[in-house]
DNA sequence: TCTTTACATCAATATAAATTGATATGAGGA
DNA sequence: TCCTCATATCAATTTATATTGATGTAAAGA
């Protein structure tokens, strides 16, 4: 494999991690799920998904930093949006790994 | 939104969560990777990862009950393979995501 | 039947991550 | 300027998860 090409490889690889990591807890989730109808401010996540206030921003933080959400603020709100690009990159991982995953195993002997 | 669709969604999210927490980890991730290239058998995981046999096979087990490797026995050896199935699933969670993620917000006031 | 090999499981411990309740920040309005 | 509102951050604690080293199991060969 060609170092240029299997730089890229590594980079998605890192990338995956940190997205995976990043969705791994189910609060994110609930997140992340309701992002997907559209941005939203904080102060509708808070009411829709019912918990405490520093506890959904606390997850916003985390989604943030692994750039599965953008932010934006406007007077004293601050409005969240799923970033398309790194679902993407996600898809692509996911395609990378089905590519060549069903070549049978030599036996062990 | 009618109720089967709905709950297909929710089935959908459901599963995608199991399958998203098995992947959070990077040791798990390294499996995952290696299998992408085709079937392996856990003594050539354990020996392309090179860390404990324990280690491995108890993260071969949370990959398993998600749902996302199969295996199958051979006389003394076991065969792990990604299970495509999970990997195509999650790409269509990750795709309905994406549909109506780009919706502006209504400002709060 | 005894031994070795490949793998799984378990209990104890270590590590990492989430929750809580309180406080800080900074924008806007009175 | 002072107050309120929306959101972020922090320290202490709780909870969840991974690691370690030892032991268990089942297949195969001597």
């Amino acid at each position: 494999m060609a170092t240029a090409i299997k730089n890229e490889v590594v980079l998605e690889n890192a990338m995956a991690r940190k997205l995976l990591k990043a969705l791994s807890d189910p609060l994110r989730l609930q997140i992340i799920e309701s992002l997907s109808g559209g941005e939203r401010c904080v102060c509708d996540l808070i009411n829709e998904i019912g918990l405490a206030q520093s506890k959904i921003s606390f997850h916003l933080k985390v989604l943030k930093d692994a750039g599965l959400i953008t932010d934006r603020q406007t007077g004293r709100w601050v409005y969240y949006q799923l970033n398309i690009d790194s679902l993407n990159s996600l898809q692509d991982w996911i395609e990378l790994l089905k590519e060549s995953s069903q070549q049978p195993s030599q036996a062990c002997k």
